[in-house]
DNA sequence: GAGCACTGC
């Protein structure tokens, strides 16, 4: 590994970490910074006085690349080389290069927020901008400050980025070093195209028929386009002349595939964590994930992707990317608290990262199906990081607990700010599942919940079960929701039928809701003794299933330290007695779903989510929830999470009674942003009673505050005006507003 | 009566 280029800039970076706290390094794929960074400073004694931390976002990452760095040093990993993931601790006392996904690194922040143990930490990857990266980025740059004269931190990020976290870090010094890949011409299309699933058949039929050999990777947004064009290849690639050029292979990629389509004789070989049909490979110093087995020869394969193939897997033998430009991206919306997930335009340096792909093993063409005009001035330099997307109910409970000094959440220095009504979003949820109180101030039960690795609500539910004698079974939902994406395998049109038969199988939650479904199906596997042909016979994904037993397992150990007792956390194996045998553990998902928490509109099924700006929202065709006689559904429902496809869903759902909806009801009302913010520039309460969070802010803007009051005065008569968004307590009211409002909109 | 990119504690 000496011909690495890192290798040729050791003193230049051994020097510059020397004089500084903080360096950014900009280093391109190949130049061979995660493995190479941490050895160059344990070689020059910097794990003397500490640990050398490197963070990765993923968690095969953290594993490949710290076997990689062992085996250089040639010690067996877990001794002076070892790695930290979730369920997995491979260190010991002798360990001084330690890699752990940025996850695991927080975890440590809540028990040793100096995190004394380390005297360096890298953080890799920081250009992808992980919600987890954000944070620790941020945590960085107080901890920088309390422990200066034996602390260093590294900080690597794309070209692009470099100078923004320089800048954030006070101008820290940044270092280039190059990367050792191919060059790969770059080909834009002169206009956009109407179709880009047709594009990219074009172009990749063109690039089968006039160029060299060379495997082919397309990027597109979903399953569903991947599919279509994995079709349209097919057809075309058969209609072309015998003979006329080589064969083909056509392969979609993404990561709901079921694993026996990429079946290799490596797999079983590969940890149990990592999905069947992918294989972690690491060569030249960098770590990468080998998919599919070696192609045939004279053979070219067409890999038809998701944007699972930019970072997270590395095909071999690339030489051509088709970039489409778009990428499917998760948005949280914090005033109405849903979520929706879109296609949307790619960042410049995720067009390059895609390029890239092209580069690794010799020169390389990416044809761009967009105009270099739009790339130049449409394409965002760097993509939105998470933290602008998403809720963060969790992120600001974690920084609360962590009793920062000087600790204002709406003033806490990130390198890219949420918006301000995300963050009163997050304290209002954590109001609501009485993680702070009315003032702000972490509860000690919301320190308790920190300690858990779950959302506010699911771990609010789980200590209110352990009040409630039900623990035992909300371990099992919440660790079974924990994992819910990957249990069902995903659904295919060939397959379709056959999966509504075994799903009938199942139980039904006694129509009470989807946690209590889910709840019944894992008590079904325990008494089959984890059987995994009873996973497959229910068409549950093994994996999936497997994963659930390790989270119900950690948490169950978190909650006894927590609650200090021995407790009943075994899964339980008698036979079902009925509906009253879930009423306390409903109870308890009732008051951890405070925040999550929706009201049925008189005459029609349509709910209302309560204490968002919303609409009305359905339960998911996909729920179990059962109705009456009448052909109604309950009146009030938890949810576990709000999704906008063709219209605003509530997926996983749970019957609720008045009774225990009643005090989050009085709980929404008394409900006060500007208290829970820390209030120090709190408006008049009057303001605060009668306008949106938007309304508040632009009449706190105007100048004199004489001129405020006529603005005050509208907004009081557009509140008392407002029927759609009616007061939680007087809601009966409006409802007749609100379904003509309903009817209006449906065809 | 619908359909969903990717991570992680």
């Amino acid at each position: 590994m000496g011909d690495l280029p890192i290798v040729r800039f050791e003193e230049k970076i051994v020097e510059t970490v020397k004089e500084n706290p903080v360096v950014v390094v900009i280093g391109e794929t190949g130049s061979g910074k995660s493995t190479q960074l941490p050895q160059i400073l344990y070689r020059r004694g910097y794990a003397k006085s500490g640990i050398i931390a490197v963070t990765q976002p993923r968690r095969v990452a953290a594993v490949s690349v710290s076997r990689r760095v062992a085996q250089e040093q040639n010690v067996r990993i877990g001794e002076e080389v070892g790695y930290a993931i979730r369920f997995e601790d491979r260190t010991s006392e002798k360990t001084r290069i330690k890699y752990l996904t940025d996850g695991v690194l927080l975890r440590e922040s809540l028990f040793n927020p100096e995190l004394n143990q380390y005297s360096v930490i890298i953080l890799d990857e920081a250009h992808e901008r992980s919600l987890n990266t954000d944070i620790l980025l941020g945590l960085m740059k107080r901890l920088i400050k309390w422990r200066h004269s034996n602390l260093k931190v590294l900080i690597t990020s794309a070209t692009l980025d470099g100078g923004k976290v320089s800048r954030f870090f006070s101008d820290c010094p940044v270092l280039t070093v190059p990367g050792e890949l191919f060059p790969v011409e770059i080909v834009h299309i002169s206009e956009l195209p109407k179709s880009y699933v047709e594009a990219s058949l074009k172009k990749a039929i063109d690039i089968h028929v006039r160029e060299p050999e060379g495997d082919i990777l397309i990027f597109l947004t979903g399953q569903d386009d991947i599919e279509k064009l994995v079709l349209k290849l097919e057809e075309r690639v058969q209609s072309l002349e015998e003979g006329s050029c080589m064969d083909a292979l056509i392969l979609p990629l993404h990561g709901s595939l079921p694993p026996e389509m990429q079946a290799s004789e490596l797999a079983c070989h590969s940890p149990c964590w990592l999905p069947e049909w992918i294989v972690a490979v690491v060569c030249a110093g960098m770590f990468h994930v080998r998919v599919f087995s070696p192609p045939p020869p004279n053979c070219r394969r067409f890999i038809v992707s998701t944007n699972i193939a930019e970072t997270s897997l590395t095909v071999d033998g690339v030489v051509y990317v088709i970039d489409s430009g778009y990428v499917k991206q998760r948005q949280y919306n914090p005033s109405t608290g849903m979520y929706s997930l879109e296609v949307v335009q790619i960042s410049k340096v995720q067009a390059k990262q895609r390029a890239g792909r092209a580069g690794r093993t010799r020169p390389g063409k990416c044809y761009r199906l967009y105009p270099s005009t739009v790339y130049h001035d449409d394409f965002l330099d760097a993509t939105i990081p998470e933290i602008q997307r998403s809720s963060l109910a969790g992120t600001v409970l974690y920084l609360k607990s962590l009793d920062l000094a000087d600790m204002d959440i709406l003033k806490f220095d990130f390198l890219d700010s949420p918006s301000v009504e995300s963050l009163e979003d997050a304290l209002k949820q954590l109001y609501l599942v009485d993680a702070i109180d009315e003032n702000g101030s972490i509860t000690s039960l919301g320190r308790k919940m920190a300690e858990l690795p779950l959302e506010p609500s699911l771990s609010r539910t789980l200590l209110e079960a352990n009040e409630l004698d039900c623990l035992s079974q909300a371990l099992t939902v919440v660790s079974m929701l924990s994992a819910e994406t990957t249990l069902l395998p995903a659904p295919s049109k060939s397959s379709e039928k056959k999966r509504r038969h075994t799903l009938s199988n199942l139980p039904d939650g006694f129509g009470l809701g989807d946690h209590i479904q889910l709840l019944q199906i894992y008590e079904q596997w325990y008494q089959t003794d984890y059987n995994i042909d009873w996973c497959k016979e229910n068409n549950l994904q093994v994996r999936g299933m497997v994963f659930v037993r390790d989270v119900r397992k950690q948490l169950s150990q978190i909650m006894q330290k927590i609650t200090k007792g021995s407790l009943d956390v075994q899964t339980s194996n008698r036979r079902r007695g009925g509906q009253q045998e879930f009423k306390s553990l409903r109870k308890a998902l009732c008051i951890g779903y405070a925040n999550q928490l929706a009201e049925r509109m008189i005459r029609h099924n349509g709910h209302r989510p309560l204490g968002f700006k919303s609409e009305l929202v359905q339960v998911h065709p996909s729920s179990v929830l059962k109705s009456d006689e009448d052909g109604m559904l309950p009146n009030y429902v938890v949810y576990h999470e709000l999704i906008v496809t063709s219209r605003p869903f509530m997926r996983n759902v749970c019957a609720v009674e008045m009774r225990w909806v009643a005090p989050i009801l009085a709980k929404l009302d008394k409900l006060n942003v500007f208290k829970l913010s820390g209030g120090s520039s709190q408006p008049d309460n009057q303001i605060q009673e009668v306008t949106s969070t938007v309304e508040k802010k632009e009449i706190a803007a105007v100048q004199p505050p004489e001129d405020r009051a006529s603005m005050i005065q509208a907004a009081r008569e557009r509140f008392l005006a407002r029927k759609e968004w009616p007061h939680p307590l007087n809601m009966w009211h409006s409802l007749v507003g609100l379904e003509l409002d309903w009817d209006a909109k449906s065809p």
